[in-house]
DNA sequence: TCTTCAATTGTGGTTATCCGCAGTGTGGAA
DNA sequence: TTCCACACTGCGGATAACCACAATTGAAGA
């Protein structure tokens, strides 16, 4: 179904190679993909909505901030977590960071292990979220293949109106209510308006 | 139906006399409503479940710290949005706070206006989390209200079984599904397996 | 022009749901 | 012991949902 999900990374954004290099060293011990790139601009150069993982960003960069990149990042909704590292960061910088929805902020000189533990964090987080956004996305498939009366008589039905209201309301036969109420489900999936609901309901995110 | 939600009240938790003045005064020319206290343990020992608003919660203090007093407030389940105050934190107090779930993190000396903004946008989302919750919990004595065979076959009915299979899982006479079916729908306030469904769905929070 | 698809409707029949009426049995509270 | 809530069941009828078979219309494409 999913046509190319590229594997998670660990994507190293650093403008110094002695730091890309010890990141990509540390995580290839701990048996953590990464991969590494010299700027933020290769990096968003490269960068595909479709990608998993998370991303360790150095704040302190000679063109592009890791700041400006997030910031970029986030218009083009990203959804990767991203981990900050800093030298010289301060209290504002971090919680600023923090609740445009960081994943976390790291202050050098960090501690391997810590820094492992927040990456094998935040790449199972974002697991979990693509695993949601899969099941989203089929939904959505299902729903994209309902034609635009087969959805307006969904709706109603989701409200729990009977074929008759949906008919007379839409100046329709109940009949066709009918036909198009049995098309939703067939191609949704469902056996009935309550699996529909169920189906549909959970969607928040 | 709710006995006695407090008022929403941004509470000042310093125990510096002349802070906590100054921020009483700022918020009473803001219109905003607070009410001070003078220790952490004064905090928690009026502190109830039930009420509203937000804490603006100072780290550095003589007994307990702003921190223990959180970390104390989240154990008792508390859903107020804390402001952390700080005139001596560091980058990772502010990361380690705002990931247990601080609302911000404001370095003294502090904007007026900046706190008010944050401390107004406290008030908003513990207003929103509020009304949310007050459904929820509409629902749940609801709920309550059932009997436990009821319960039972709201279960099932959710799934989208019919009647007829529901008797046969519980060993039953279809007619008594009905009736147990339609007492759900009576003490839940719906008309129809899909209206229940949108009813108890939504609860995420 | 011929084909395909969405939207529409009808007939007739089966299955499910919804309800009122009526009644049985049981365990706990008064 | 009496009262009551809860669970359970049957009968019969009204209403809604589900479906197979059959068909028409109009618009977008090949």
């Amino acid at each position: 179904m999913s046509p190319s999900l590229a594997t998670p990374f660990a994507h190293i954004v650093d403008d110094d190679e002695a730091i890309r290099d010890a990141l990509s060293w540390l995580f290839r011990t701990r048996k953590v993909e990464s991969r590494a790139w010299p700027s933020a601009e290769d990096f968003l150069a490269a960068w595909r909505p479709d990608w998993r993982g998370c991303i360790v960003l150095d704040i302190r960069m000679r063109e592009m901030s890791g700041l400006e990149c997030f910031d970029a990042l986030l218009e083009r909704g990203n959804t990767l977590p991203v981990i900050f590292l800093t030298g010289h960061g301060d209290v504002p910088m971090a919680v600023g960071a923090l609740k445009k929805g960081a994943f976390d902020f790291l202050e050098k000189p960090f501690d391997d292990n810590a820094l492992v533990d927040v990456v094998i964090r935040a790449l199972e987080s974002n697991a979990r979220r693509q695993a949601n956004q899969e099941t989203q996305a089929n939904v959505a498939g299902l729903l994209a293949q309902l034609t635009p009366r087969e959805q307006e008589v969904m709706q109603l039905v989701l409200v729990g109106k009977f074929n008759k209201v949906i008919a007379d309301e839409l100046n329709i036969s109940m009949r066709t209510v009918e036909v198009h109420r049995s098309r939703v489900f067939e191609k949704m999936g469902v056996r009935s308006a309550v699996e529909l609901a169920q189906l549909l309901a959970p969607g928040r995110d």
